[in-house]
DNA sequence: AGTTTTTACGACATTTGTGACATTTTGTTG
DNA sequence: CAACAAAATGTCACAAATGTCGTAAAAACT
């Protein structure tokens, strides 16, 4: 379960960090304090309602932290139905993006953790995009699992352009689901607060 | 995420700072409160759209956040280029896509009042894109200039679709500016933004 | 082991919100 | 224009909230 220190909510709100320290020693902020000196730390899910509670605007950083889609692109809408339906069943939210606008669209909207992306759709240069993911602060940090069937070594540029895992067409959903969760546990574990922005 | 206090606006403004909070509580400036007492916090984006609502004289920090830029997608950079120099002549900031991941993602990050549009890029259907921007809420207001030199027909069947106004290449930059300026000034009417009495 | 960064806390300075009231501005009417 | 009412803004005092600073402890990171 993620949680927050004083700083990182103090620099999220733009508010010292002495005001969060006293907005939880009066209660208006639950949270639990460490063994040591009692350091504090604050569950998502208390952030969330605080600030909800509050009309705070919610950072761009914290939104469904934990419910963020994974990107699925691929020109064969019956390839993105089929890797939806494995994702979903495995309890993740997806969006579909069919061709390259889509899926620049999506990405900056929705910032997931993860994207899948084809690299031969038709008009849509894969290691391209890659490469424009890779350069874009927003959204440098996404997640790029390649899913194709051109040949190792073509497959072998794109980890090298950026992309951070690949999976051969075909697959069985379990090798794909256990790719996706590794990645997504990646990515969770390196996302922090005021980074990637 | 930058905020802003009464008083920080009140200076701003050269105003009592008394009278920032009662514009706060009539809803005429967009803040929200701080748990303890319920101190004021105005976000950079409320404080741009009040100000420019009412002619202030926008502060020096707060120009560069303000003006959106124009989107000018095509994928011949040599027009790019060109349609770039013209407008920033005109004074306009602007950002360039050469390919739909690029204005996709551009769009939706800058949320630009108005962009202009090759319809026939290769692996890139320009009359899907006006589709797709109408029919997402945060980006369907984007003013559409069609840039092409295909045939009138298509021309008035992407204005049945969604665009706003076309140009036919060859065209002389007057004749781009002119197009433009009508554009911002309709959407920057429709927004709300710049009235002035 | 070490070093660096972050954190909690106290004490004090500054800012903020509120109410009550004075002043200015705006609009209307004769 | 003068007179007047209505609305907006300015002024002031005070309590409450927040900001600032220094220090020592804790946590994070070699």
């Amino acid at each position: 379960m993620k949680t927050y220190t004083t700083g990182d909510i103090a620099q999220m709100c733009d508010v010292n960090q002495r005001t969060v320290i006293r907005w939880i020693d009066r209660g208006e902020l639950q949270g639990f304090k460490l063994p040591g000196r009692g350091n504090n730390r604050v569950t998502e899910e208390s952030l969330v309602s605080f600030l909800q509670q509050h009309d705070f605007p919610l950072p761009e950083g914290l939104i469904l932290f934990s419910a963020k889609p994974v990107l699925i692109v691929d020109d064969d809408s019956a390839i993105t139905k089929a890797i939806q339906r494995v994702l979903r069943g495995a309890g993740y939210k997806t969006v579909i993006a069919l061709d390259g606008f889509e899926a620049g669209s999506e990405l900056v909207r929705n910032k997931p953790l993860l994207m899948t992306l084809d690299l031969k759709m038709p008009g849509m240069d894969g290691f391209e995009v890659i490469k424009q993911i890779r350069n874009k602060a927003d959204i440098s940090h996404t997640k790029i699992l390649v899913i194709s069937s051109v040949e190792e070594i073509l497959l072998n540029k794109a980890l090298d352009i950026g992309a951070d895992d690949f999976i051969s067409k075909p697959f069985t959903n379990s090798e794909l689901l256990e790719k996706v969760d590794q990645l997504i546990l990646d990515a969770k574990r390196e996302s922090g607060i005021g980074e990637g922005i």
